[in-house]
DNA sequence: GTACAGATTGAG
DNA sequence: TCAATCTGTACT
């Protein structure tokens, strides 16, 4: 069976797919060969041009943001806070810059381990930090890396599952976009970061 | 050339 | 509540 997600699977409208890939798994192929794998349980949508929390809001593109143009599928991952590395995945069709964050993975371990190293995934800045992404994946193709990709593993998730909210950190987009519900999480999951 | 603020985190 | 830490971007 063909686990690996698509392209088709990232240029569906880009809050279709911050939903669909909650319960997806992030896997990450580590320098050493070891292999980290997390189940993603919540992710913020920025839907282009006109979202004013945006990075290409009023179709802004620079070389930090350019990765947000490929299509659907492509790392787009920057360094906020000067410390912190934010993880995203493209989406919608080329030149279109959209994309969803992500914020927050259960690990793939046994419920033991799990319980103990949710801490090192359930933010956006600590997710990559656990599994070691940064700049160098900056426009890596999900579809076909062989160190990152993304996973069906057969996990269903439900509609009533999924809590929509506001997204986390951009009240300088002002009151309207700061409002829109396009955080998506899975209700009750441990790993969904703090701020809830 | 220089100033500035951020899609966060963890400590106090 | 607040400092850490740094770079892309805008402006002089």
């Amino acid at each position: 069976m063909k686990r690996r997600m698509p392209r088709t699977f990232y240029t569906h409208p880009t809050l279709t797919v911050a939903k669909d890939l909650l319960g997806k798994f992030l896997v990450r192929r580590m320098p050493g060969g070891k292999v980290l794998a997390g189940k993603i349980v919540e992710t913020e949508a920025y839907i282009g041009p006109q979202d004013r929390a945006s990075h290409a809001f009023g179709g802004k593109r620079t070389p930090r943001n350019e990765a947000e143009y490929l299509i659907g599928g492509h790392v787009y991952i920057y360094l906020v806070y000067g410390m912190y590395w934010q993880f995203n995945i493209s989406t919608g069709r080329q030149g279109s810059p959209e994309c969803v964050l992500i914020r927050a993975l259960e690990p793939d371990l046994n419920v033991k381990w799990k319980m103990q190293n949710v801490k090192f995934s359930n933010g956006p800045g600590k997710l990559c930090r656990w599994m070691k992404l940064d700049k160098s994946f900056y426009g890596e193709d999900l579809t076909k890396s062989r160190r990152l990709w993304l996973e069906n593993r057969g996990v269903r998730v439900s509609r009533a599952q999924i809590v929509s909210g506001p997204r986390v950190g951009i009240d300088y987009a002002g009151a309207y976009f700061a409002a829109r519900p396009w955080r998506f999480y899975l209700q009750g999951n441990p790993a969904v970061s703090k701020p809830h």
